[in-house]
DNA sequence: TAAACTTAGACCTTTACGTCA
DNA sequence: AGTGACGTAAAGGTCTAAGTT
């Protein structure tokens, strides 16, 4: 895989996005032009953008989890056990997250409280996502129910991940664009080594084995093995690159050739 | 048929909380 | 133990399309 692959591979990202705008570059709104980002329901999956997303070891779900998880969790609220569950990751620990969250009803009119979705959650909604970057209202209800959660948390998931998404896209895009700088220059740097090679050879041919510049005229870098004269005069710079190992002159500072 | 109104859904911004270093 | 950074759930506001009157 070279480096135009990684090239194409962005390019297929942002040339991705450009179909989607082009679509809708009549519409002159950007909200239609993030709708038709995700092109509704069945249209678009984010997935074959492979950004994966930075939590996507919760896809890992181990036994333990599963188990607890299985306890008809109702809509969760964290509390200070959710650390530990994160350090322990053990089977009571999740039963007790689990036991210390309040029902829906319970929530009605209390000042809100952030949750924390069970890694089982998060997988789910992220695959579920995978499939569809949106919900309709059926299939949102109908995972609220799988999850055991409202269907306005699996709504404002759902919003929130779109976000997540675009964000990363936006971030895709800008590292497609530094890439192709860096290819660019890349590009330009090679044919200018490709060039002077060439004259290097072209020296060897049409000066071959004289040389009337003294040895200590000439400084040679051993690693790129470009030849600089410090002698005074710029005439005197012919060589041949049969015999450079006589005209090396040893380098105080090799780079400084380069 | 066109205009006014309503509603649902999507996005954006902001807030608040949990977690981690 | 305190703190700032970061991730993310959630709330509130705005906009638009579709349906209704």
């Amino acid at each position: 895989m070279g480096f135009d692959d990684i090239c194409n591979t962005a390019l297929g990202l942002g040339l991705g996005c450009l179909v989607k705008q082009e679509n809708i570059s009549q519409l002159d709104h950007h909200q239609q032009k993030k709708k038709q980002l995700f092109l509704k329901h069945d249209h678009f999956s984010p997935s074959l953008l492979s950004l994966a997303p930075s939590y996507d070891t919760c896809a890992i779900i181990d036994a333990h989890q599963q188990q607890a998880s299985s306890l008809s969790a109702a809509s969760s609220f964290s509390n200070s056990s959710v650390k530990r569950e994160r350090d322990l990751g053990g089977e009571e620990v999740e039963l007790e997250r689990i036991c210390s969250r309040v029902s829906d009803e319970d929530d009605e009119g209390s000042p809100r409280k952030k949750l924390r979705l069970t890694r089982e959650q998060s997988s789910i909604l992220e695959d579920k996502f995978k499939q569809h970057s949106t919900l309709s209202p059926k299939q949102k209800q109908a995972l609220a129910e799988e999850l055991n959660l409202r269907p306005r948390q699996v709504e404002v998931w759902f919003q929130n991940r779109r976000a997540r998404f675009l964000t990363k896209l936006k971030q895709t895009e800008v590292n497609c664009e530094l890439l192709k700088k860096c290819y660019e220059t890349l590009t330009e740097e090679n044919k200018r080594l490709q060039k002077e090679v060439e004259e290097l050879k072209s020296l060897k041919v049409t000066a071959p084995c004289y040389m009337q510049v003294g040895a200590a005229t000439l400084t040679m870098c051993p690693s790129c093995e470009r030849v600089d004269n410090v002698g005074e005069n710029p005439s005197t710079t012919l060589f041949t690159l049969g015999q450079k190992s006589h005209f090396i002159t040893p380098f105080t500072h090799p780079s400084a050739a380069c």
